[in-house]
RNA sequence: UCCCCGGUAGCUCAGCUGGUAGAGCAGCCGGCUGUUAACCGGCGGGUCGCAGGUUCGAAUCCUGCCCGGGGAGCCA
């Protein structure tokens, strides 16, 4: 259909099958159907005429949400809104949709009405169009890796590490939760299906790193998991993650990888999916293809976490939340700096290492770690990352420090107890980026059924 | 989890200083039209989120609960 609705395909005889998107009767005996079939955002309109045999009887009542298909020849169109239209000479009903039943209009409908019926909104023009730019988002982000010779790697999504430091995690088990086996009040998870706690993985970096700590480049992209209860437009329980972890990459290795990874991205998306990401500059966000051109256009900004604490000082602004060296930085501080000051994004490195978890890299002061997050207007936080600890004293320290059992850790710490190397790596949420790319506000609508506290109907 | 805001027709919402419910759009019928957010006329459509309470009387006031949204924390 995407190619039935340019000039080239004038004169051609095709079959299109497709949904119905809206009706018009013409009193000069035809009726305008327009069609889509979800290959691009555009429909495409057919003239169905009323000496078609089954005119009357069908075509009259197809509305929105019925399934055809139709055959005819493309051919150009009187009309002003398309270059081509569809002259049916025969159009087949497979499905109807009955208008008093069918909740999709032909009108417009709040995002929070189309979360319940999450089965049908993709047969809207938005949910549509997000679903055709995270496919290619997904896409671009193989090629990217591919193409610099990382390999995709596969880290499970089941782990028994339940304090990475990164949330809350969602218990696994096969235990009958009405019978619970016990030993002496504990919970005996010798009788659970892995002989011991187990989770959904909230990251698979660690994993990651004993890939990169043999293979060099390697990236990780799936579903991970929160089960913080978080109330949002940025998070979900279940959301996708892509983590490249690199083998002799220092954080400014890292930061050059990220500014490029994302770079690419947004200009592979500008360049495949044009009509898409016109209909959110349109109806979603004006900014959003002026934004994404000067990201590509432009350089990051870098600063060390120290020297955002002093512009934040000195801004003038009335946080919230107060501005002191050691403080995480907060939502506020974030748009601040990218939204206000910055106007663009933002690479901060060198955080204070009491906020940032056992893994990254200590600096020569003692004070900071080799943390760097890449922050953009108005999703905040789209990548985090760190060059890690490769001196195995140094992260035995930093685990005991932060309370955690390095016996929990004994494959981790090998990785530094056997030929170690300088290595590092980030993350970046999927969902995130999506957000940011289409200008959608609302993170549950950049994944087909989000999963949020309260909800998983889907 | 905390702070705000909301839940009335299929959809978007008005009605909320208490007096038993309304518009637009959608749907159906008719008219007009190479139409494209089509237009014009007519018709049908509601346990006012749920449960209590106050009152002669509650969509409207009070309490609790449920659901949704925005913001915050946590983070991707």
């Amino acid at each position: 259909m995407a190619q039935a609705r340019r000039k080239e395909a004038i004169g051609r005889q095709v079959c299109v099958r497709g949904w119905v998107r809206t009706r018009r009767d013409s009193k000069a005996g035809f009726s305008f159907l327009e069609i889509n079939d979800g290959s691009c955002l555009g429909n495409l309109q057919v003239i169905a005429s009323e000496q078609l045999p089954n005119y009357q009887e069908e075509i009259r009542r197809l509305g929105p949400g019925c399934s055809v298909a139709v055959w005819g020849t493309i051919e150009p169109s009187q009309g002003a809104k398309q270059d081509t239209e569809l002259v049916a000479q025969r159009v087949h009903v497979y499905g109807w949709a009955d208008p008093q039943q069918y909740p999709l209009q032909k009108k417009r409908h709040s995002f929070e009405k189309l979360r319940q019926w999450a089965h049908l909104r993709a047969r809207t023009n938005t949910l549509g169009a997000v679903a055709r730019v995270r496919n290619h988002l997904s896409y671009a982000i193989h090629r990217f890796f591919q193409e610099r010779g990382f390999l995709y790697i596969h880290t499970p999504i089941i782990t028994s590490s339940d304090c990475e430091g990164a949330g809350q995690l969602f218990r696994v088990t096969t235990l009958d939760l009405a019978q619970v086996p016990k030993t002496n009040g504990q919970v005996d998870f010798s009788q659970d299906f892995f002989h011991r706690p187990t989770y959904l993985t909230v990251s698979g970096q660690l994993e990651a790193e004993t890939y990169a700590c043999a293979l060099g480049k390697v990236y990780t992209f799936g579903p991970t998991f929160r089960a913080e209860n978080s109330n949002t437009s940025r998070h979900l329980a279940e959301f996708w993650m892509v983590e490249p972890e690199m083998a002799f990459y220092e954080l400014e290795d890292n930061m050059n990888l990220a500014e490029e990874f994302l770079k690419f991205l947004f200009r592979s998306v500008l360049e495949a999916c044009g009509e898409d990401m016109q209909f959110f500059e349109k109806w979603i966000n004006p900014d959003v293809i002026k934004r994404l051109e000067s990201i590509v256009e432009s350089e990051f900004v870098r600063i060390p976490y120290t020297e955002a604490i002093e512009i934040l000082k000195k801004s003038g602004k009335d946080f919230e939340f107060p501005v002191s060296w050691g403080a995480d930085i907060q939502s506020e501080h974030e748009r601040y700096l990218t939204e206000e000051y910055f106007r663009g994004p933002v690479i901060l490195y060198d955080y204070p290492k009491t906020i940032k978890p056992f893994y990254m890299r200590l600096n020569d002061d003692g004070q900071t770690v080799r943390a760097m997050d890449v922050l953009v207007p108005g999703v905040g936080e789209i990548i985090g990352g760190s060059q890690r600890e490769e001196r195995y004293q140094v992260l035995l320290e930093r685990m005991e420090q932060q309370g955690l059992n390095p016996q929990d850790y004994w494959w981790y710490l090998d990785l530094r107890r056997f030929g170690t190397v300088p290595h590092s790596g980030f993350g970046l949420g999927l969902e995130r980026t999506v957000q940011f790319v289409t200008g959608m506000g609302n993170i549950r609508d950049v994944i087909p059924f989000p999963r949020t506290p309260g909800n998983a109907e889907f």
